[in-house]
DNA sequence: GGCCGCATGTAATCTGTTACATGATTCT
DNA sequence: AGAATCATGTAACAGATTACATGCGGCC
């Protein structure tokens, strides 16, 4: 058996999103993350980890480092995507969140990058998260009807239904001023 | 350094809710969470992982287990409450949730369990979580109005708003036929 | 004999978090 | 001289998930 190729997670496919709009050194994700408005608000990521998670992305073909002297201090590695980066991240980037824990982390930062991409990325990506979030309210709700007799299992579902509900309202909004 | 006492985590609190029922041995807990209308529908617990745990809570003190010996199949570990077990679970089981991303496991896990204690202590959970979420609305609202200027940041904000009030809506059914 | 339910465990791996280490430059 | 910023990394650990191992008893 030839080994899996792993799959980058959300917090590696953002570190793609960063190097998809141009190649950069590790230091200068960390200051966009961190900076004042930038998705540092809602993702907290430590240096260290950064590096790490980089590391992984450069092992598994993701990114490609290339050793950049500078006049004034130390070498920096600056990273480029590789065809399979750009890829990765472009499906990454297109597709809806698919599990409903998700949705804040992963969903948040697919429209932070959708956002850069232009209003028409930011249309497609919300439609497709419409229908996703569909889908899971007529599943809860399908839930919901079946059981009928468990009052504790009943609250469970609508729950769920209500966050969803929640969900769909607020992606109507994600749209607005968008044309 | 005397090394800290570990403090349990929200699925470990939970296997102590079940043993502050009655003692009981692990593979009975097991087909409680894994009953139709059990917990198990909230929760995904491999039988090995819930074995893993249990021997934790026993190593820390919050559990002891006894070998019993049956007249068919080979011995069960009995578990039962310690006082610190005890003590750790209703601490556990009376408070509210401070984050909101843990809401959805760790609340409704509060939940099952006030339910079985009663509608008082169904009652007194339910208006201690109300007061937390509160909390957040105002907090997430502050935030919406703090920035003003970027448009994704007011989204993210909105985003957490509408979980949080759906949340509120939720909570007031919780209550309702708990008189 | 073979499969299923009972009952308990070990071990590996993955992801994220954190503490710590290092060394240069720039600012005060 | 000391602090902050730039820039990169190592090492350890905690929790969750999963695969796997084991052995008994009852049923078909």
């Amino acid at each position: 058996m030839s080994p899996m190729t792993r799959q980058p997670l959300t917090t590696e496919h953002a570190l793609l999103g960063f190097l998809h709009q141009r190649p950069m050194h590790g230091y200068e994700i960390y200051q966009l993350m961190t900076a004042p408005n930038g998705l540092g608000l809602i993702w907290r990521l430590k240096q260290s980890h950064l590096y790490a998670l980089l590391d992984r992305l450069a092992r598994d073909g993701y990114v490609a480092a290339a050793s950049q002297a500078q006049e004034k201090g130390p070498p920096r590695q600056v990273l480029a995507l590789t065809d399979r980066g750009r890829e990765a991240y472009l499906t990454w980037a297109r597709s809806p969140v698919s599990h409903a824990r998700d949705m804040r982390l992963d969903f948040l930062a697919k429209l932070y990058f959708a956002r850069l991409a232009g209003p028409a990325a930011v249309a497609h990506l919300v439609a497709a998260q419409r229908d996703v979030c569909r889908e899971w309210l007529a599943a809860a709700v399908r839930a919901e009807r079946s059981i009928a007799s468990d009052r504790y299992l009943r609250l469970v579902h609508e729950f769920r239904r209500r966050q969803v509900a929640a969900m769909l309202d607020w992606l109507d909004l994600c749209e607005e001023g968008n044309a």
